[in-house]
DNA sequence: GACTGGCACTCTATTAGCGGGAGTGCCAAC
DNA sequence: GTTGGCACTCCCGCTAATAGAGTGCCAGTC
C-alpha cells in the first residue's frame, strides 16, 4: 500500500512536532496541534501504516511515535520546500562577514556565523589546494642553508615550508631559483604541477641542480602529497542543547569524530556544485556519528567548488531551516571569494 | 591550630584516593589503603580539623570527604614532589614530535601530544607576535592595485594580509617598497615597530608617499593592533571521561569557554619563565570554568617565552602527573624552536 | 470502504516506603 | 593524644503502587 497525501501529512506533522518538542508524539496531540480534519483513531491507523513502512517507530509499546532515519529522509526529499531566508537572517550574514580582511578571517567568521545561525556544530574547509592554482612562489632566505618557501594561491591560501638546502647558497642563487619556479609554476593548477616540477629539475643548470632537486622535493610534498586540507570548527557547545538526549546519552563519540580531520573532510567532501547535501543518521557511514545528521554544501566563485562547509547536529534537527542557512552562507562565501 | 605532618598526610591520602576513585573517601577506607599507623577514629579527628580549616568537605552529612579547591591548592603547593617523566613518556614525546616540518605542524603535534599524554583538553598558543621579531617582509603583486603582504617572523610564524593600493603601482615600485620596509623593520621585535613604521612614511620619497602610507597602515594593523594570537585545541573528547560527574552535570559552559580565544589566552597567558602554573577551580576567575583546573607553562627557546601551552581538566585531576607532562612538553617544544 | 468513538491493555515515569550500609561525631577509657 | 564503641544521619537501591499517555482493536456509522 502506498502512502496517500494524508499519511505524508501525518509524517510531516510528526517530524515537525518531534523536532520541536523532542518527545514522542501521539495521535491525540497531533490532531490537536495540526488541523488534519480527522480523528485520532484515523491518525492511529495511518501511523500504523507509516510504522510498517519504516518511517516512524515507537520507542516502546504505548509510547508516541518518533521518526526513523528513513522518515527524515522522506521528509527532506518530498516534504520540505526550501524556505527563503528571512531578511533578518540575510542582514545577519552581511553584518557578520563585512570587514573580513583575509582568508583566515573569512573562514573563521564563516564558521562562527554558521554555528550561530543554525545553532549546531559548524565546519568550514579552507579552499582545497588541489582545486587552487599557484599565484606566486616566494623564497625567503632564513640562514645560509635554509629557505622559507611561501606559496600563495589564487584562492588566497598561503602555505609555507622550511627548505633545508644541501649547502650554502651562492650569491643570486635564491633569486634565480625563485625566477625559475615562478616561470614554470605560476598560474598552474596545483593538480597539474608534479610533471612541471619534474621538468624544472631536468632543465636546471648543472651547478644549481642540487639546490633545485632539494627545493623540488619540498615543492612536491607541499603541493600534492601532504595535500594539506585545513578546517575550521565552531559551535561544539551547541551539541549540549537539548540535554544529552540526542546522541544516545554521550557526546564522547561525537566529540571524538570531530577531532578527526579525515572524518570531517569526508563529511563535507565530494559535493556537487550548487546543491546542498543532507546526510541523515548512519547515511554518513561513520559509526561515531550514527545519531547525527550533516547538512553540507560546496562553495566557490561562480559554480565552481573550491571547498566545502556544513553543519552537524542531531538527526532531530530543523532540516528546512538548516538547509536554507547552509545554502545561503555557502553562496555568500562563494561570492566573497569571487571578488578577490 | 596548625596542621601537623599526619594531618597533611591524611590530606594527601584523601586527594590521591579521590582523584583515583572519584568517590568521597571515608576514614575506614583511608587507613585500609594507606599505612597511616593510626586508627580510623584518629583519622576522623584529623579530618574534622581539615574540614574546619576548609581543605576538605562532605558532600552531605555522613558521606566521606572530598577535597576543596583549597585542599587541592595545599596538595599542589606542599605535598607534591615533581615526579620525573618515565622513559616511556619521554620516548612518546620524541616519537610524536620527530619529523615536524613547520610551525603549524609543530603546534598541531604538540597539542595532540599533550591531550593524549594527559588525557585532558590541551591548548597551545602559537608564538606570540608581540614576542617575535620580523625576519622578512615580502610583497607579492596580486593585481595592479593589490599586494599580498607576507610577514615571516623569527619564531616561524607567517602572517599575510591583503593590501589595497590607492592606485596602480609603477614599475619597480613593489621592489622599492619591499626594500625599504625590510631595511627598516627586519630584525626588529614587533613590539618596537610602530615608531619605525611611522618613520618609514616620513622618510619616503614624495612620489611613493601614497602607496607607503597605505602599506604602513596595514603593517601597523598586522603587527600590533590586531595582535593576532592563534591557538590550537585538542582533546575535547576527554572532557567526557568520568561521565558527566565532573563539571557539575553539564559540559556546556566548559565547551563554551573553550570556544572563546580570549578566555583560553587568559588561561595560558602571563606565564613566568621556567615555571608551571596551576590554576585550581575558580582561581581562574572564569565563571564557566568553576570546576576546572588549568596547568600551563610558557615555552620558548632557552629561558625566554614566546607562547604558552597547557591543559584543562576537572579539578579532580592527577596534578603531579599533569604538571610533569606539561613541563616536559613545554621544554621539549622550546628546544625544538631553539633549533630553528 | 473509510472514518469514528469506545474500551481494554501495555508500558513508562513517578512516588512512597523500607532496609542496608557507609560514614560520621561524640564519649568514655586507655 | 589515641582508641574502640555506639548512636545517629543520610544516601542508595529495591519494591510496590499509582497515574497517565498512548496504543490496537472492534463494532458502529456515514
Amino acid at each position: 500500500m502506498s502512502l496517500d497525501d494524508r499519511k505524508l501529512e501525518v509524517l510531516r506533522a510528526i517530524v515537525e512536532d518531534y523536532v520541536e518538542t523532542q518527545e514522542p508524539v501521539g495521535s491525540k496531540a497531533l490532531v490537536d496541534r495540526h488541523k488534519l480534519g480527522v480523528s485520532p483513531a484515523t491518525v492511529r491507523n495511518d501511523m500504523a501504516v507509516l510504522e510498517e513502512e519504516g518511517y516512524i517507530r515507537q520507542p516502546h509499546t504505548s509510547a508516541g511515535r518518533v521518526p526513523t532515519d528513513a522518515g527524515y529522509r522522506l521528509f527532506v526529499d518530498r516534504l520540505t520546500k526550501i524556505k527563503p531566508l528571512s531578511p533578518a537572517e540575510r542582514r545577519a550574514i552581511e553584518r557578520f562577514m563585512v570587514g573580513a580582511v583575509d582568508l583566515d578571517d573569512v573562514v573563521h567568521r564563516t564558521v562562527r556565523l554558521l554555528a550561530q545561525l543554525t545553532r549546531q556544530v559548524a565546519v568550514v574547509q579552507y579552499p582545497s589546494l588541489s582545486r587552487s592554482a599557484v599565484r606566486h612562489l616566494e623564497l625567503v632566505p632564513i640562514s645560509t642553508t635554509r629557505l622559507m618557501l611561501v606559496m600563495i594561491t589564487d584562492t588566497g591560501r598561503v602555505e609555507q615550508r622550511l627548505v633545508e638546502m644541501p649547502g650554502p647558497l651562492a650569491d643570486g642563487e635564491v633569486w634565480e631559483l625563485r625566477l625559475r619556479v615562478n616561470e614554470k609554476l605560476a598560474g598552474q593548477r596545483l593538480a597539474d604541477t608534479p610533471p612541471l616540477v619534474q621538468k624544472l629539475v631536468e632543465e636546471c643548470a648543472i651547478e644549481r641542480r642540487a639546490s633545485m632537486t632539494c627545493l623540488a622535493s619540498i615543492l612536491l610534498e607541499t603541493l600534492v602529497e601532504r595535500s594539506e586540507e585545513r578546517l575550521a570548527l565552531a559551535g561544539t557547545a551547541n551539541l549540549t542543547r537539548g540535554g544529552v538526549l540526542d546522541f544516545q546519552g554521550t557526546l564522547r563519540p561525537v566529540l571524538e569524530a570531530l577531532e578527526e580531520e579525515v572524518i570531517l573532510l569526508k563529511l563535507i567532501g565530494d559535493l556537487e556544485p550548487r546543491t546542498t547535501r543532507v546526510l541523515i543518521g548512519d547515511e554518513n557511514q561513520i559509526d561515531n556519528l550514527r545519531s547525527a545528521s550533516v547538512v553540507s554544501s560546496g562553495y566557490g566563485p561562480g559554480t565552481t567548488i573550491v571547498g566545502g562547509l556544513g553543519v552537524l547536529g542531531p538527526t532531530r534537527m530543523d532540516y528546512p531551516g538548516t538547509i536554507a542557512t547552509v545554502r545561503a552562507v555557502a553562496r555568500y562565501v562563494g561570492d566573497l571569494l569571487a571578488q578577490n
